[in-house]
DNA sequence: AATTAAATAGACATATCTATCTGTATTTTG
DNA sequence: CAAAATACAGATAGATATGTCTATTTAATT
Protein backbone atom coordinates (compact mmCIF):
# COMPACT_ATOMS: atom_id res chain seq x y z
CA UNK A 1 0.00 0.00 0.00
CA UNK A 2 1.76 3.15 -1.05
CA UNK A 3 2.05 6.05 0.85
CA UNK A 4 -0.91 8.94 -0.03
CA UNK A 5 1.48 12.16 -1.18
CA UNK A 6 -1.80 13.66 0.59
CA UNK A 7 -1.80 12.73 3.64
CA UNK A 8 2.06 13.11 4.04
CA UNK A 9 1.15 16.92 3.04
CA UNK A 10 -1.02 17.87 5.86
CA UNK A 11 0.88 15.79 8.47
CA UNK A 12 4.04 17.81 7.37
CA UNK A 13 2.45 21.00 7.28
CA UNK A 14 0.41 19.78 11.24
CA UNK A 15 4.00 19.54 11.85
CA UNK A 16 5.42 22.60 11.12
CA UNK A 17 2.47 24.59 12.33
CA UNK A 18 1.93 22.77 15.75
CA UNK A 19 5.24 23.42 16.53
CA UNK A 20 5.86 26.94 15.44
CA UNK A 21 2.59 28.51 16.53
CA UNK A 22 1.18 25.69 18.94
CA UNK A 23 -1.03 22.76 18.51
CA UNK A 24 -4.43 25.08 20.29
CA UNK A 25 -3.06 28.06 18.10
CA UNK A 26 -3.44 26.45 14.65
CA UNK A 27 -7.02 25.22 12.78
CA UNK A 28 -7.92 23.12 10.86
CA UNK A 29 -8.37 25.50 8.17
CA UNK A 30 -4.66 26.87 8.22
CA UNK A 31 -3.43 23.35 7.55
CA UNK A 32 -6.06 22.86 4.63
CA UNK A 33 -4.64 25.86 3.22
CA UNK A 34 -1.28 25.37 3.57
CA UNK A 35 -1.14 22.03 2.60
CA UNK A 36 -3.58 22.83 -0.57
CA UNK A 37 -5.67 19.75 0.16
CA UNK A 38 -9.48 19.87 0.55
CA UNK A 39 -11.00 19.81 3.62
CA UNK A 40 -12.45 15.96 3.24
CA UNK A 41 -9.16 14.99 2.05
CA UNK A 42 -7.67 15.87 5.81
CA UNK A 43 -10.66 14.45 7.51
CA UNK A 44 -10.42 11.28 5.68
CA UNK A 45 -7.27 10.53 6.75
CA UNK A 46 -6.95 11.91 10.12
CA UNK A 47 -10.35 11.60 11.52
CA UNK A 48 -10.05 14.33 13.92
CA UNK A 49 -7.19 17.15 14.93
CA UNK A 50 -6.56 15.42 17.88
CA UNK A 51 -5.33 11.99 15.58
CA UNK A 52 -3.54 14.66 13.78
CA UNK A 53 -1.73 15.16 17.25
CA UNK A 54 -0.95 11.61 17.69
CA UNK A 55 0.49 11.00 14.21
CA UNK A 56 2.86 13.99 14.66
CA UNK A 57 4.10 12.74 17.34
CA UNK A 58 4.77 9.52 16.59
CA UNK A 59 6.58 11.10 13.35
CA UNK A 60 8.63 13.83 15.26
CA UNK A 61 9.77 10.90 17.32
CA UNK A 62 11.26 8.16 14.53
CA UNK A 63 12.77 11.19 13.07
CA UNK A 64 14.17 12.89 16.22
CA UNK A 65 16.28 9.41 16.42
CA UNK A 66 16.59 9.00 12.51
CA UNK A 67 18.61 12.34 12.62
CA UNK A 68 20.50 11.90 15.94
CA UNK A 69 21.94 8.71 14.53
CA UNK A 70 22.70 10.15 11.09
CA UNK A 71 24.34 12.84 13.40
CA UNK A 72 26.66 11.04 15.32
CA UNK A 73 26.90 7.95 12.66
CA UNK A 74 30.31 8.90 11.76
CA UNK A 75 31.46 9.33 15.23
CA UNK A 76 32.95 6.53 17.13
CA UNK A 77 34.35 7.08 20.31
CA UNK A 78 31.47 7.03 22.90
CA UNK A 79 31.94 10.01 24.94
CA UNK A 80 32.65 12.21 21.78
CA UNK A 81 29.26 10.34 20.43
CA UNK A 82 27.34 11.12 23.99
CA UNK A 83 28.28 14.76 23.96
CA UNK A 84 27.24 14.96 20.05
CA UNK A 85 24.05 14.57 21.75
CA UNK A 86 24.04 18.19 23.01
CA UNK A 87 25.64 19.97 20.00
CA UNK A 88 22.29 17.99 17.99
CA UNK A 89 19.88 19.54 20.58
CA UNK A 90 21.81 23.18 19.95
CA UNK A 91 21.95 22.43 15.95
CA UNK A 92 17.88 21.47 15.89
CA UNK A 93 17.56 24.58 18.39
CA UNK A 94 18.84 26.86 15.70
CA UNK A 95 17.25 25.50 12.68
CA UNK A 96 13.40 25.76 14.38
CA UNK A 97 14.41 29.35 15.69
CA UNK A 98 14.68 28.20 19.71
CA UNK A 99 11.18 26.71 19.88
CA UNK A 100 12.45 24.22 22.82
CA UNK A 101 11.69 20.57 22.53
CA UNK A 102 8.77 19.45 19.97
CA UNK A 103 7.63 16.74 23.31
CA UNK A 104 7.73 18.91 25.97
CA UNK A 105 5.92 21.29 24.22
CA UNK A 106 2.78 19.07 23.31
CA UNK A 107 3.30 18.03 27.15
CA UNK A 108 2.64 21.63 28.21
CA UNK A 109 -0.31 22.24 25.93
CA UNK A 110 -2.88 19.26 25.79
CA UNK A 111 -5.35 19.20 28.55
CA UNK A 112 -4.62 17.49 31.91
CA UNK A 113 -7.00 14.27 31.07
CA UNK A 114 -5.36 13.72 27.79
CA UNK A 115 -3.37 10.94 29.20
CA UNK A 116 -2.34 9.37 25.79
CA UNK A 117 -0.40 12.66 25.02
CA UNK A 118 1.69 12.26 28.42
CA UNK A 119 2.39 8.67 27.19
CA UNK A 120 3.17 9.71 23.55
CA UNK A 121 5.71 11.95 25.26
CA UNK A 122 6.86 10.09 27.64
CA UNK A 123 7.82 6.82 25.42
CA UNK A 124 10.53 9.56 23.49
CA UNK A 125 11.95 10.71 27.12
CA UNK A 126 12.15 7.16 27.93
CA UNK A 127 13.95 6.07 24.75
CA UNK A 128 16.19 9.38 25.13
CA UNK A 129 17.31 8.42 28.41
CA UNK A 130 17.98 4.58 27.70
CA UNK A 131 19.76 5.92 24.65
CA UNK A 132 22.31 7.89 27.30
CA UNK A 133 22.56 5.04 29.44
CA UNK A 134 23.98 3.00 26.61
CA UNK A 135 26.35 5.49 25.80
CA UNK A 136 27.49 5.84 29.56
CA UNK A 137 27.87 2.12 29.76
CA UNK A 138 30.45 2.19 26.65
CA UNK A 139 32.44 4.59 28.50
CA UNK A 140 35.67 4.15 30.69
CA UNK A 141 34.62 6.63 33.25
CA UNK A 142 37.23 8.75 34.75
CA UNK A 143 35.38 9.19 38.07
CA UNK A 144 33.51 5.92 38.70
CA UNK A 145 33.42 7.03 42.63
CA UNK A 146 31.40 10.20 41.85
CA UNK A 147 28.16 8.39 40.95
CA UNK A 148 26.86 5.09 39.80
CA UNK A 149 26.10 5.14 35.69
CA UNK A 150 22.63 5.39 36.10
CA UNK A 151 22.68 8.08 38.14
CA UNK A 152 25.26 10.01 35.54
CA UNK A 153 23.03 8.97 33.16
CA UNK A 154 20.07 10.68 34.70
CA UNK A 155 21.81 13.81 35.48
CA UNK A 156 22.77 13.94 31.72
CA UNK A 157 19.64 13.53 30.74
CA UNK A 158 17.66 16.32 32.63
CA UNK A 159 20.36 19.00 32.42
CA UNK A 160 20.08 17.92 29.01
CA UNK A 161 16.11 18.74 29.36
CA UNK A 162 16.73 21.96 31.53
CA UNK A 163 18.88 23.05 28.59
CA UNK A 164 16.19 22.75 25.82
CA UNK A 165 13.90 24.69 28.12
CA UNK A 166 16.56 27.49 28.60
CA UNK A 167 16.84 27.50 24.91
CA UNK A 168 13.64 28.15 24.33
CA UNK A 169 13.04 30.96 27.24
CA UNK A 170 16.61 32.88 26.88
CA UNK A 171 16.54 32.24 23.25
CA UNK A 172 20.03 31.05 22.70
CA UNK A 173 22.19 27.51 23.16
CA UNK A 174 23.81 28.88 26.49
CA UNK A 175 22.45 26.80 28.35
CA UNK A 176 23.01 23.73 25.99
CA UNK A 177 26.82 24.45 26.00
CA UNK A 178 26.61 24.71 29.39
CA UNK A 179 25.57 21.20 30.02
CA UNK A 180 27.40 20.17 27.54
CA UNK A 181 31.25 21.66 29.80
CA UNK A 182 29.52 20.27 32.99
CA UNK A 183 29.00 16.62 31.41
CA UNK A 184 32.04 16.40 30.47
CA UNK A 185 33.44 17.27 33.98
CA UNK A 186 31.29 14.53 35.35
CA UNK A 187 32.41 11.92 32.98
CA UNK B 1 -5.65 52.67 47.01
CA UNK B 2 -7.27 49.78 48.49
CA UNK B 3 -6.59 46.65 46.18
CA UNK B 4 -10.38 45.25 44.24
CA UNK B 5 -11.82 42.45 45.56
CA UNK B 6 -13.15 41.27 42.31
CA UNK B 7 -9.83 42.16 40.74
CA UNK B 8 -8.28 39.58 42.79
CA UNK B 9 -10.96 36.96 42.22
CA UNK B 10 -10.30 37.95 38.57
CA UNK B 11 -6.82 37.32 38.48
CA UNK B 12 -6.69 34.28 41.38
CA UNK B 13 -9.39 31.84 39.07
CA UNK B 14 -7.17 33.13 35.60
CA UNK B 15 -4.08 31.50 37.23
CA UNK B 16 -5.98 28.35 38.25
CA UNK B 17 -7.52 27.84 34.97
CA UNK B 18 -4.56 29.09 32.98
CA UNK B 19 -2.50 26.82 35.10
CA UNK B 20 -4.85 23.49 34.72
CA UNK B 21 -6.22 23.96 31.72
CA UNK B 22 -3.82 26.01 29.65
CA UNK B 23 -4.01 29.56 28.43
CA UNK B 24 -5.38 28.86 25.38
CA UNK B 25 -7.66 26.66 26.22
CA UNK B 26 -9.36 28.89 28.86
CA UNK B 27 -11.98 30.98 27.50
CA UNK B 28 -12.54 34.99 28.60
CA UNK B 29 -16.69 33.45 29.66
CA UNK B 30 -15.33 30.45 31.90
CA UNK B 31 -13.19 32.98 34.00
CA UNK B 32 -16.30 35.02 34.23
CA UNK B 33 -18.53 32.40 35.14
CA UNK B 34 -16.16 30.94 38.00
CA UNK B 35 -14.63 34.18 39.15
CA UNK B 36 -18.48 35.33 39.24
CA UNK B 37 -18.11 38.98 38.27
CA UNK B 38 -19.47 40.83 35.14
CA UNK B 39 -18.07 40.78 32.54
CA UNK B 40 -17.42 44.56 32.25
CA UNK B 41 -15.56 43.88 35.44
CA UNK B 42 -12.73 41.74 34.24
CA UNK B 43 -12.65 43.82 31.01
CA UNK B 44 -12.09 47.09 33.39
CA UNK B 45 -9.41 45.54 35.17
CA UNK B 46 -8.15 43.69 32.20
CA UNK B 47 -8.21 45.91 29.00
CA UNK B 48 -7.34 42.45 27.42
CA UNK B 49 -6.87 38.53 27.73
CA UNK B 50 -3.40 38.92 27.45
CA UNK B 51 -3.35 41.58 30.18
CA UNK B 52 -4.60 38.95 32.32
CA UNK B 53 -1.70 36.38 31.10
CA UNK B 54 0.92 39.17 32.11
CA UNK B 55 -0.60 39.78 35.54
CA UNK B 56 -0.15 35.99 36.41
CA UNK B 57 3.30 35.58 35.34
CA UNK B 58 3.73 38.44 37.39
CA UNK B 59 1.82 37.84 40.77
CA UNK B 60 3.13 34.19 40.26
CA UNK B 61 6.33 34.70 40.54
CA UNK B 62 6.01 36.77 43.59
CA UNK B 63 4.24 34.04 45.09
CA UNK B 64 6.49 31.84 43.83
CA UNK B 65 9.67 32.81 45.99
CA UNK B 66 7.39 34.41 49.10
CA UNK B 67 6.55 30.83 49.86
CA UNK B 68 10.23 29.27 48.79
CA UNK B 69 10.81 31.81 52.01
CA UNK B 70 8.47 30.56 53.90
CA UNK B 71 9.21 27.01 53.01
CA UNK B 72 12.81 27.52 53.90
CA UNK B 73 12.92 30.04 56.48
CA UNK B 74 13.31 27.43 59.96
CA UNK B 75 16.90 25.94 57.74
CA UNK B 76 20.15 27.67 58.46
CA UNK B 77 22.37 25.31 56.66
CA UNK B 78 23.01 26.33 53.55
CA UNK B 79 23.92 23.06 51.86
CA UNK B 80 20.16 21.87 53.78
CA UNK B 81 18.55 24.73 52.39
CA UNK B 82 19.46 24.47 48.83
CA UNK B 83 18.59 20.74 48.80
CA UNK B 84 14.97 21.65 50.21
CA UNK B 85 14.63 23.68 46.99
CA UNK B 86 14.06 20.37 45.36
CA UNK B 87 11.83 18.92 47.87
CA UNK B 88 9.43 22.52 47.79
CA UNK B 89 9.41 21.44 43.95
CA UNK B 90 8.23 18.04 44.75
CA UNK B 91 5.42 19.48 47.30
CA UNK B 92 4.24 21.72 44.45
CA UNK B 93 4.05 19.34 41.69
CA UNK B 94 2.23 17.25 44.43
CA UNK B 95 -0.23 20.34 45.12
CA UNK B 96 -0.77 20.93 41.42
CA UNK B 97 -1.28 17.36 40.21
CA UNK B 98 2.07 17.25 38.19
CA UNK B 99 0.99 20.37 35.68
CA UNK B 100 4.85 21.17 35.45
CA UNK B 101 6.30 24.59 35.57
CA UNK B 102 3.91 27.38 35.69
CA UNK B 103 6.69 29.84 33.89
CA UNK B 104 7.66 27.33 31.37
CA UNK B 105 4.50 26.19 30.57
CA UNK B 106 4.11 29.80 29.25
CA UNK B 107 6.87 29.71 27.36
CA UNK B 108 5.54 26.37 25.77
CA UNK B 109 2.13 28.10 24.93
CA UNK B 110 2.69 31.97 23.28
CA UNK B 111 3.67 32.86 20.04
CA UNK B 112 6.61 33.02 19.32
CA UNK B 113 6.18 36.56 18.61
CA UNK B 114 5.09 37.77 21.81
CA UNK B 115 8.70 38.23 23.60
CA UNK B 116 7.30 40.34 26.58
CA UNK B 117 5.56 36.63 27.89
CA UNK B 118 9.89 35.28 27.32
CA UNK B 119 10.81 38.50 28.92
CA UNK B 120 8.64 37.64 31.73
CA UNK B 121 9.29 33.94 32.48
CA UNK B 122 13.05 34.42 31.73
CA UNK B 123 12.95 36.62 34.68
CA UNK B 124 11.64 34.07 37.11
CA UNK B 125 14.34 31.86 35.39
CA UNK B 126 17.07 34.14 36.20
CA UNK B 127 16.16 34.94 39.52
CA UNK B 128 15.98 31.32 40.51
CA UNK B 129 19.68 31.25 39.64
CA UNK B 130 20.29 33.84 41.00
CA UNK B 131 18.67 32.49 44.46
CA UNK B 132 20.54 29.41 43.69
CA UNK B 133 24.36 30.52 43.25
CA UNK B 134 23.75 32.32 46.58
CA UNK B 135 23.16 29.56 48.65
CA UNK B 136 25.89 27.63 46.55
CA UNK B 137 28.66 30.86 47.90
CA UNK B 138 27.51 30.17 51.03
CA UNK B 139 28.22 26.15 51.06
CA UNK B 140 31.85 25.09 51.82
CA UNK B 141 31.70 22.44 48.63
CA UNK B 142 33.72 19.32 49.65
CA UNK B 143 34.74 18.51 45.74
CA UNK B 144 35.73 22.07 44.56
CA UNK B 145 37.89 20.71 41.97
CA UNK B 146 35.07 19.10 40.00
CA UNK B 147 33.96 22.77 38.41
CA UNK B 148 33.90 26.01 39.55
CA UNK B 149 30.82 27.42 41.49
CA UNK B 150 29.13 29.11 38.63
CA UNK B 151 28.98 25.85 37.18
CA UNK B 152 27.77 23.69 39.82
CA UNK B 153 24.81 26.52 40.51
CA UNK B 154 23.59 26.30 36.84
CA UNK B 155 24.20 22.16 36.69
CA UNK B 156 21.54 22.17 39.75
CA UNK B 157 19.72 24.70 37.84
CA UNK B 158 19.28 22.93 34.66
CA UNK B 159 18.23 19.42 36.65
CA UNK B 160 15.96 21.18 38.56
CA UNK B 161 14.27 22.29 35.47
CA UNK B 162 14.82 19.13 33.46
CA UNK B 163 13.04 17.19 36.57
CA UNK B 164 10.24 19.63 36.89
CA UNK B 165 9.23 19.03 33.19
CA UNK B 166 9.73 15.17 34.04
CA UNK B 167 7.19 15.48 36.90
CA UNK B 168 5.11 16.70 34.30
CA UNK B 169 5.60 14.44 31.43
CA UNK B 170 5.29 10.81 33.91
CA UNK B 171 2.93 12.50 36.77
CA UNK B 172 5.49 11.86 39.53
CA UNK B 173 8.64 13.25 41.44
CA UNK B 174 10.95 10.70 40.44
CA UNK B 175 13.03 12.93 38.60
CA UNK B 176 13.17 15.44 41.24
CA UNK B 177 14.08 13.41 44.07
CA UNK B 178 16.55 12.06 41.82
CA UNK B 179 18.02 15.34 41.26
CA UNK B 180 18.62 15.95 44.91
CA UNK B 181 20.49 13.18 45.30
CA UNK B 182 22.68 13.57 42.79
CA UNK B 183 23.19 17.07 43.46
CA UNK B 184 24.19 16.09 47.29
CA UNK B 185 27.40 13.92 45.41
CA UNK B 186 28.22 17.23 43.91
CA UNK B 187 27.89 19.31 46.60
C1' DA C 1 -26.16 64.20 50.96
C1' DA C 2 -23.89 64.46 46.43
C1' DT C 3 -20.45 63.03 43.39
C1' DT C 4 -17.45 59.69 41.64
C1' DA C 5 -16.03 55.17 40.95
C1' DA C 6 -16.82 50.31 40.48
C1' DA C 7 -19.82 46.47 39.78
C1' DT C 8 -23.83 44.46 37.79
C1' DA C 9 -26.55 41.96 33.72
C1' DG C 10 -26.79 40.87 29.28
C1' DA C 11 -27.34 41.83 24.30
C1' DC C 12 -24.39 42.20 20.42
C1' DA C 13 -20.77 42.25 16.70
C1' DT C 14 -17.41 39.73 14.50
C1' DA C 15 -14.55 36.20 13.88
C1' DT C 16 -13.00 31.62 14.18
C1' DC C 17 -13.25 26.96 15.48
C1' DT C 18 -14.06 21.71 14.40
C1' DA C 19 -16.61 18.74 11.93
C1' DT C 20 -20.24 17.08 8.54
C1' DC C 21 -22.28 16.76 4.24
C1' DT C 22 -23.22 16.78 -0.86
C1' DG C 23 -21.77 16.08 -5.20
C1' DT C 24 -18.10 15.94 -8.68
C1' DA C 25 -13.58 14.89 -10.53
C1' DT C 26 -9.36 12.42 -10.65
C1' DT C 27 -6.43 8.60 -9.91
C1' DT C 28 -5.31 3.93 -8.94
C1' DT C 29 -6.09 -0.86 -9.31
C1' DG C 30 -8.13 -5.28 -10.75
C1' DC D 1 -12.22 -0.70 -19.68
C1' DA D 2 -14.74 -0.84 -15.27
C1' DA D 3 -14.76 -0.51 -10.32
C1' DA D 4 -13.01 1.38 -6.19
C1' DA D 5 -10.55 4.46 -3.77
C1' DT D 6 -8.97 9.02 -3.21
C1' DA D 7 -9.16 13.98 -3.86
C1' DC D 8 -11.57 17.89 -5.05
C1' DA D 9 -14.62 22.39 -4.01
C1' DG D 10 -17.46 24.51 -1.09
C1' DA D 11 -21.82 25.14 1.64
C1' DT D 12 -23.24 24.62 6.22
C1' DA D 13 -24.01 23.49 11.08
C1' DG D 14 -23.22 24.60 15.71
C1' DA D 15 -20.27 25.92 19.13
C1' DT D 16 -17.16 29.09 21.02
C1' DA D 17 -13.84 32.91 20.92
C1' DT D 18 -12.67 37.95 22.28
C1' DG D 19 -14.13 42.23 22.85
C1' DT D 20 -17.77 46.32 22.78
C1' DC D 21 -21.73 48.55 24.29
C1' DT D 22 -25.84 50.14 26.92
C1' DA D 23 -28.06 50.85 30.96
C1' DT D 24 -28.72 50.08 35.82
C1' DT D 25 -27.26 49.36 40.56
C1' DT D 26 -24.19 49.33 44.38
C1' DA D 27 -20.37 51.18 47.01
C1' DA D 28 -16.87 54.61 48.31
C1' DT D 29 -15.32 59.25 48.93
C1' DT D 30 -15.58 64.21 49.39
Amino acid sequence: MKESAARERILDVASRLFYNQGYNSTGINQIIDEAEIARASLYNHFPSKRDLLTAYIRQAEEIWFAEFDLFVHKIKDPKKRLLALFDYRAERQVKYNFGGCQFTKVSAEVSREDLQAFELVSHQKSRLKVYISEMIKEITLNKPQLMKEEMLAEAIFLMLEGATVSANVYKNNKAILDAKRITEKLL
